[in-house]
DNA sequence: TACTAAATAGGAATTATTACTATGATATCC
DNA sequence: GGATATCATAGTAATAATTCCTATTTAGTA
């Protein structure tokens, strides 16, 4: 997606496209880290150089108002934001701090599941985060018995 | 559970029993309203006048790391607090922000999805909490149409 | 009862996020 | 196309949840 496709879709949902606007988005749509507003600042920063904090917390809350993206409720509450708007699942890593979105495989049964649990649950559900905690296969490895560090 | 039955408890996993962790622990048993450390402290010195709110998060993150109960992650970033340490579901509104456990049945239905996905994720699980956003029923009388506010 | 290790409480420090505001940019209306 | 109103940006300051530090107290143990 172009800068230039960006701008039109902000439009189109009636956010005012600034040349911040667009690069925070394309920032958080080019990668699957789940990354903070801070590390969102310090992308968007090396090639935006007067970028303020400030615009990138505004333009995340904007962007999630409007369903673009969304926030991600971290225990550590330090929010992280994921730039696929649909609901699906993931699997956070309590040793590394890594966020990972569940395969297409995992995310197709959960949709079935919704189905399946909508009308059995009370008030009306306008989004859900299936959320796994445990420990990522990298770190796995790295505590294994035949690697440990300390 | 009598206090005495929560001191003994708390032994048994090697926590030890101050009259306040005992408090902290039943004030949070008490309730299904997933309480903050501030409304937990709120709550706790009515009946122990010098407790410090520091106490309180210290004993809920001995709790947590106990697996005596979990912290919930909220996406206004103020963790919240869940006595039943079992894996199980949430209703978050939206709206008035209370947070429900999903109806038992439900949970049910979780748990045989649970086993149908463990060996679909990558890493090795430890806990997980399925979460749905929307309205509660409450707030969705509120805001009918015929009993607007504002 | 004395000893040791850990818990409490108070204050200060940290830090993510929000609020405030002057300046600058964009869109709208004529 | 120019004047004007609206909105976005960025800087600073404010807010508030949580953690850090430390002297004092308490609980468990010999």
């Amino acid at each position: 997606m172009s800068r230039t496709d960006i701008s039109n879709m902000l439009r189109d949902v009636g956010i005012r496209p600034t040349p911040q606007r667009v690069a925070i988005y394309e920032a958080l749509k080019g990668t699957t880290r789940h990354p903070t507003a801070e590390a969102i600042y310090e992308a968007v920063k090396s090639d935006f150089p007067s970028l303020s904090l400030n615009t990138v917390y505004d333009a995340l809350q904007t962007f999630t108002e409007a369903g673009l993206i969304r926030k991600l409720a971290m225990k550590e509450n330090i929010s992280r934001y994921d730039g696929k708007p649909a609901p699906h699942g993931h699997f956070v890593c309590i040793r590394c701090g890594r966020v990972e979105d569940l395969r297409a495989a995992v995310d197709e049964e959960l949709k079935r599941i919704d189905l399946m649990l909508k009308d059995k649950i009370n008030g009306r559900i306008v989004d859900r985060d299936y959320r796994f905690y445990g420990y990522c296969t990298e770190c796995e490895s790295e505590m294994s018995p035949y690697n440990k560090k300390s």
